[in-house]
DNA sequence: GTCCAGGATCGGA
DNA sequence: TCCGATCATGGA
């Protein structure tokens, strides 16, 4: 199916920013990716102000999971003229310009969860390796070599030694915890969307061991589309330091911290490759 | 061999 | 409350 109307939608930038790990650009670039959405493998092109989808699943789904929903031109104004001062503005007018077509994917909130538990002091690539192990040996078989992400079940009965053939290290003994705490009931994911108040949210997250305040902002800015989520990592820690010498009150942003701290995120990681 | 990665936890100051 | 060491692993 084609999704007109997509505005500046970009896919590369959506798919390569590090907000999911089971995407592969399909040829030279990464306008055109192939990867799992719950079970429906699927491959997503960019036509440059739509989109095409290749994949089940109905067009309300794909529209959600890639927040085409979401008017981002307003948000990005938004963002825009949230800071003070010349430094502030010029910075943030560079990072949402380098930014600008990303968009939050809609994850889901289990796989999010797990994903950034082994994100902790780890690079992405080493991320990707490690999830897409998990996936083929506990994940269901979807046909044509996919899988689907483990359930919290699957990844219980593995055991936090069984995981470790993943790669994951030290992180293996989270992943079994967080698995047996969702298993069992201990934890109800479902139950995050209706916690208002972010520190709500933000603590019942981390009442998993393993789960502390960046790995719960990812998942909540992910998995459960809290835009409000602003994740620090060791990229936006540095912008931090470096480009906002009088310090960054991400508040500011408000509803919408989390997509312009992916702006940051982003926009900070390029000029480093750059 | 050394350093680093979308950090969290623990113990000691 | 804050700070440093430590935690596995592999790629650069």
């Amino acid at each position: 199916m084609i999704i007109e109307n997509t505005g500046n939608f970009s896919v590369m930038k959506t798919f390569d920013c590090g907000q999911c790990f089971r995407f592969e650009p399909v040829g030279e670039d990464w306008s055109e990716v192939r990867g799992t959405v719950g079970d429906y493998p699927v491959r997503i092109k960019d036509l440059g102000g739509a989109v095409e989808i290749d994949g089940d699943g109905e067009r309300g789904f794909w529209e959600k999971y890639l927040s085409l929903d979401t008017d981002y031109a307003a948000i990005d104004g938004r963002i825009l003229s949230a800071l003070d001062g010349e430094n502030d503005r010029q910075v943030m007018s560079a990072a949402v310009g380098r930014g600008a077509g990303i968009r939050i994917l809609r994850q889901d909130p289990w796989e999010t969860l797990i994903s950034f538990i082994i994100s902790q002091n780890n690079n992405i690539p080493r991320i990707k390796k490690i999830i897409s192990a998990m996936c083929e040996s506990c994940g269901k078989a979807l046909g044509g070599g996919e899988y689907a992400f483990p359930t919290p079940e699957a990844l219980c009965s593995e055991g936090a030694d069984g995981l470790l053939r993943f790669g994951c290290g030290f992180r293996a003994k989270y992943i079994y915890g967080a698995a047996k705490m969702v298993a069992e009931g201990e934890i109800d994911l479902a139950a995050v969307p209706e916690m208002k108040e972010y520190a709500d949210a933000d603590e019942y997250l981390r009442r998993i061991a393993g789960v502390g305040p960046k790995v719960s902002a990812c998942t909540l800015l992910f998995g459960f589309g809290r835009l409000d989520a602003f994740p620090i990592d060791v990229w936006v820690k540095r912008i931090m330091e470096k480009r906002f010498p009088n310090g960054l009150d991400y508040t500011r942003f408000g509803e919408y911290a989390g997509i312009a701290q992916q702006y940051l995120f982003y926009y900070e990681r390029w000029c480093a490759n750059d």
